[in-house]
Formats: structure tokens, sequence, C-alpha cells
DNA sequence: CCGCTGTCAAGAGCAGTGCTCTCGGTATGC
DNA sequence: GCATACCGAGAGCACTGCTCTTGACAGCGG
């Protein structure tokens, strides 16, 4: 009972950092949310030790959100049509940053203090990649990924590693080809948000869809 | 004469500057790099207005040592290899980033306050990617590079304004793989640097070296 | 040589920040 | 019914960016 205010109040103070966030940008001021909320700056101690563990948990919620989003955008396609599972990764991944910048450069900007990030956020930051390595997987077990790799041991090894967390029976070909594409689809939406396509890209939506069509292509997946 | 102290002071000022933010982090304080400096933080804005000011100079220093570096490690390259010029850019890229992890997410990381950087920092800003464009431009009047290009008309529109600026005369095909390959290192040094390869790839220099290589055979470049 | 002008550092001060501590009040659990 | 735990308010500390005023010094024209 006195359980569930808390929650509620746990709850609102986020609602209301998440509001200041979205407006201002990375630097929350607890004193401000704390006006919003109509409370003393101390209250919110209360409920949070420290102002970064309040930025903590919003990052845990932006990881879920995102994660959310690419689930069900990614669940609501054909589960054959593996192309078109891959593409709504992407372009699932590149709306919810447009649609939440500021949330987006929370957990994929520069980290704000020295670490935050504790190990209470890994298991919501691998949602969305867990997304992508169930179509390299299915890709996989389907048959239609050719082996062709020829990696360097150690090389090999990293990607082993990722692959034995996402995609288990994967080929390491394709699976280093996707965690490139991955690492693309981040760099382009970085680039995007965080202002370095100036002068250069001026609507950049049909790049991106060309550019992750290459790379479904290149990864193997079957040319729908 | 007088301007020349005021030069050495303004250096000195950025130089102290750039300790603090490879010390703490991007929350520089004027007020400690004064007291470094034996000064009184009211001095400090005599040499420059405001504190994004002094983030704005830091920012271009930056832009132009990551510039600089890229320049000289493909300088130093065989003009003949494209492959090892290519190359050569990537890893200078990730080693400045990672003897320069401050300055490198000030410029690549998310923006600050709302939107500091100026026009100022644009020319700065292309000198990497103009050495890149080079190698492509040098790849396509070489003739090496295949023309495989079937872009929509209005992705070929974006990667056409960039190879206008960076590579005239390269095909559009080679040219949005380089593209692609450029938001993939990037990506990927972002990744490293901020953390998001935690629990999932622990020495990233092999896989680095190997996704680059494979970036340059996907570009098209000569397998050297 | 005097005096004017422009530049400089110092200091006080304002509004804001994260965070700590104490002090009453209230609800919960025994 | 009472002890315990929690809660919000308020004061306070050390810090921040920034502004303004004050006094000192250098260079130049007369």
């Amino acid at each position: 009972m006195r359980a569930r205010l808390r929650a509620e109040m746990t709850d609102e103070i986020k609602a209301i950092a998440r509001r200041h966030l979205a407006t201002e940008g990375a630097n929350l001021s607890l004193r401000a949310v704390a006006r919003d909320l109509g409370v003393v700056s101390s209250a919110i101690y209360r409920y949070f030790p420290s102002r970064d563990e309040l930025l903590t948990a919003l990052i845990i919620d932006a990881y879920d959100a995102l994660g959310g989003a690419v689930e069900a955008a990614e669940g609501a396609v054909d589960r054959a049509d593996l192309t078109g599972r891959f593409l709504a990764v992407c372009h699932a991944v590149r709306d919810w940053a447009l649609a939440n910048p500021h949330e987006y450069a929370l957990i994929y900007g520069s980290p704000v203090p020295g670490y935050a990030a504790p190990t209470g956020t890994v298991t919501s930051a691998l949602r969305s990649v867990t997304v992508l390595g169930g179509i390299i997987e299915d890709a996989s077990v389907a048959g239609v990924l050719r082996d062709d790799a020829q990696l360097p041991a150690d090389a090999a090894e990293d990607v082993a590693r990722v692959g034995s967390i996402v995609a288990p029976s994967a080929p390491l070909g394709p699976l280093s080809r996707a965690l490139g594409s991955w690492l693309q689809l981040f760099g382009f939406v970085s680039f995007e948000l965080f202002g370095q396509f100036r002068n250069a890209v001026d609507v950049p939506g049909p790049l991106f869809a060309q550019q992750m069509r290459a790379q479904a292509a290149y990864i193997g997946l079957p040319t729908a």
C-alpha cells in the first residue's frame, strides 16, 4: 500500500525527468524536477540516492523502450521474410531514435560522468541486438546463409563470442557482416542525430533505407 | 606584441582545459582551469566570452588533431596501395580516438548543450573524411572500382551530394559503400569507447582490423 | 613629461546546482 | 497504544557559470 504510493512517486519523478530531458538536454537538474513536482529538492533523495541513480533508471527505461519498439516492429513481420524483419529492426531503431533523440543520446552518446552504466543495464541493452541475432539465427537454420568465412583466429574469437550470445548456430562470416551492419546502423543514427551530416546529407531517410537494404544483401539475407 | 601574450594565454587556457577534459570528462569547470592557471575565474572571460566558446575552440582543435593524424597516417602509405591507404585512415581514426577518448567524445558524442557546434567547425570536421574521399577518387580515376550502382533516385541524390564534395568523379555504387564504411568505422569506435561492447567484445583490436579489411574489399578496393 | 585610452586581473556578488543533515509529522506493524 | 520506519520541509555547504565594478599597468599623442 505504502509501497504502491512509492512506486507511483518514482514513476512520476522519472516521467518529469524524461520531460525535462526532452526539452533541455542531458544536463538534468534535480531541483528543477522537484520544482515541477511541487516538492522540495531533498525529497527526491527519498526515492533516488543521487542524480546519477536517476539517470541510470532513465537509461534502463530507454533501453527497454528501444528494445520494446524493436521487438514490436520485428514481430509484426512475417517470420519467413528475413530481409523484411531485418529492415524492420533497422527502421525501428532509427524511428525510435528520431522520436526520442535525448534518450537515444543518453544511451548511445558519450557516457555522462566517468562511467555511470552499471551491470543492471546490460540485460535491457541486449534486447534490441538480440532481435537481430534471432534473425541471423533463423536464417542460419533455414540454410540461406552462405558460410564464406575466412576470419583470422583472433577476430573469429570475438565474433564467436558475440554469436554465442545472440545467434549460436550462425556461421561466422555472415555473423561478422551482421555485426558490421549493426555498427553501421548506429553509426548512421548517431551521425544523423548528432549533426554530423550537416551540409552533406539533407534528407537522410532514403539514404538510410538504401544503406540498410544493401546491408541485408551483403549479410546474405535472401532478396525478398 | 601584446597580441602574442594574448595568444599564449589562450593557448595555455586551452591546454589546461584539455588536461581537465582528459582527467574528468565533459563537465569542464571554468573555475577549475582558472585555479590551475593561478588566476581568478573572471579573468578567463577576457579570452573566451563563455564556457561554450571555450568548448567550441577545443572542438575545432580536436577536429584538426584528428584530421592531422589521419592525413599523416594516410600520407605515409604508398599512393598506389589504395587498400593500405584506406586501412591507414581507419586505424588512424581509432588510434587517435583511443589516445584521446574525451576529445573524441567531445566531437562525436552527444552534443553537450542544445547545439554548440557553429559553422566554424565544419571545415576542420571535413579534413578526415576528405582523406577517405581522396582514396575513393584515386581508385576511381585508376579505374579499379566497378560501378554496379542501382540506387533509388532519392538515395542517389544524397550520395551524389556527398561525392561532389570529397570524390567528384567516383561512381555512386562504391561511393555509397564507402559512406557505409565510414559510418561503420565511427560506429565501431563509438561503441568501443562508450562501453557498448561490454561483455561482448573483450579485445576489439583484431575485430576492428578484420571489419575494416572486409570493408575495403566490399567497397571494391584492390586486395593488396 | 603629462595625461589619455585601452587592456588586464581581482574581487564581490547573483542565481543556480548536487547533496547532507536535522526536525517535525504521519502511517505502518507489533 | 506505542515504537518504528518513513516522509517532506527547510537550512546549509561547497560548487558552478557569469556579470559588474574597481584598481593597476602599458602604450601613445601632445
